[in-house]
DNA sequence: TGATTATGACTGACCAGTCGGTCATAATAA
DNA sequence: TTATTATGACCGACTGGTCAGTCATAATCA
């Protein structure tokens, strides 16, 4: 159906890619990579599998693209520059709840990431050098310059920002496996809050002794 | 080169399995269930692929298989019995140690489980309902049996408890992508002290106020 | 010898990637 | 306006190769 003039081609190709790449996300996050033929891709997408290949030049390296155009990278630069003037309740607060929303909005790259990067270490080397290290500094950078040195110097802050990442992390797991209801009668931004109060104070919380 | 009288049949048969099953475990865990054909693990465990169709109807079969003979819920049961009669900061930096510990020495049906569950439903649902569930229960009754319904209340346990499980799970994952060294100079077991540290108390710690 | 266990060649299904050919549209010519 | 030619998006049959699973035969037992 291309109603093509001629300065509107490389527009059209662009957003022929797109849709492959949009279609092959989706059905490999949920089938994986390898258990998705790349006639089922086309099909999706509406052409055939010929044309997939005037789009791509091999299966791999739509997953290189798919990879590299949805990166996550970006949107972390720009959050850190947003915590600058807030407070650190604040700030933790505004970071967990950013990192939900943000998982839960990409989700498919994010299954498809877990899934597929321990298989292609090319891209996960990428991924880890790339997103998830200048992340976790980041993060440590911040709470370092909250806390002070001393505090740094009695626990890890590379391992609780890491930490924070991993409940945040396992939250959006268990919440994309079991769904929101299931064992976790919760509103759904409780669970955001939970997160930093934890984070921030602990179980035991502000007042408590331990028991 | 099966020296068997009679009645050892089944004993050798067994131990035949377990090495495949084994042998499998290992290869999926690297390449993944895909990309490790039959023959590949017939060879690794020194058997023909013939021979390996003597032990499991399918590849399939396999897997269920290797998934079922691995399940981790026993030590969870046996993990919380232990913490009955200590004080609560022992019972956290125990569970910890002994979840940081058990994903490393089950390293290979972590990752393979990570990897395939999200494809094959039927596991993912028993592992959920099985192990992951009880899990998150057991451990947010023993807070509440420690700190309170009112600090329940406040927070729920059972985020709380699903969030330590997330941190311990993020640093295993880091661990094994990108080793223990790179970008987290650390003894090993300042890993489990941080998380029990940061869970219980938080980054801000007892005595500070919030900045 | 007769029974059990092991083998690897074989089969059919499937898949990534190629290629010759079609056709709707655009550009040009008359 | 109408006829002719050029373009490139599209298709799907085809190729080379892989793999799960089978089976007739061979090896090894008791």
């Amino acid at each position: 159906m291309p109603k093509i003039a001629a300065s509107e081609r490389d527009a059209f190709y662009e957003t022929r890619r797109t849709e492959l790449a949009e279609t092959a996300l989706k059905l490999w996050a949920e089938k994986g990579f390898d258990a998705t033929s790349v006639a089922s891709i086309a099909a999706a997408a509406g052409v055939s599998k010929g044309t997939f290949y005037l789009y791509f030049n091999s299966k791999q390296a739509l997953l290189e693209d798919v990879l590299r155009r949805y990166s996550l990278l970006p949107n972390i630069q720009v959050l850190a520059e947003d915590l600058a003037d807030k407070t650190l309740e604040e700030a933790v607060e505004i970071f967990v709840n950013q990192a939900w929303a943000h998982l839960r909005k990409h989700r498919d790259l994010v299954l498809l990431a877990l899934r597929e990067l321990p298989g292609h270490v090319e891209q996960a080397e990428g991924a880890v050098e790339n997103v998830f290290i200048p992340g976790n500094r980041l993060i440590a950078a911040y709470l370092e310059s909250r806390l002070g040195p001393e505090r740094a110097s009695e626990i890890s802050l590379v391992v609780a920002g890491r930490g924070l990442l991993g409940m945040v992390m396992m939250m959006f797991l268990s919440h994309e496996i079991m769904g929101t209801g299931r064992f976790l009668p919760l509103e759904e931004d409780e669970i955001p809050k939970t997160i930093t109060q934890v984070f921030l104070h602990g179980v035991v919380g502000k007042e408590k002794e331990v028991l």
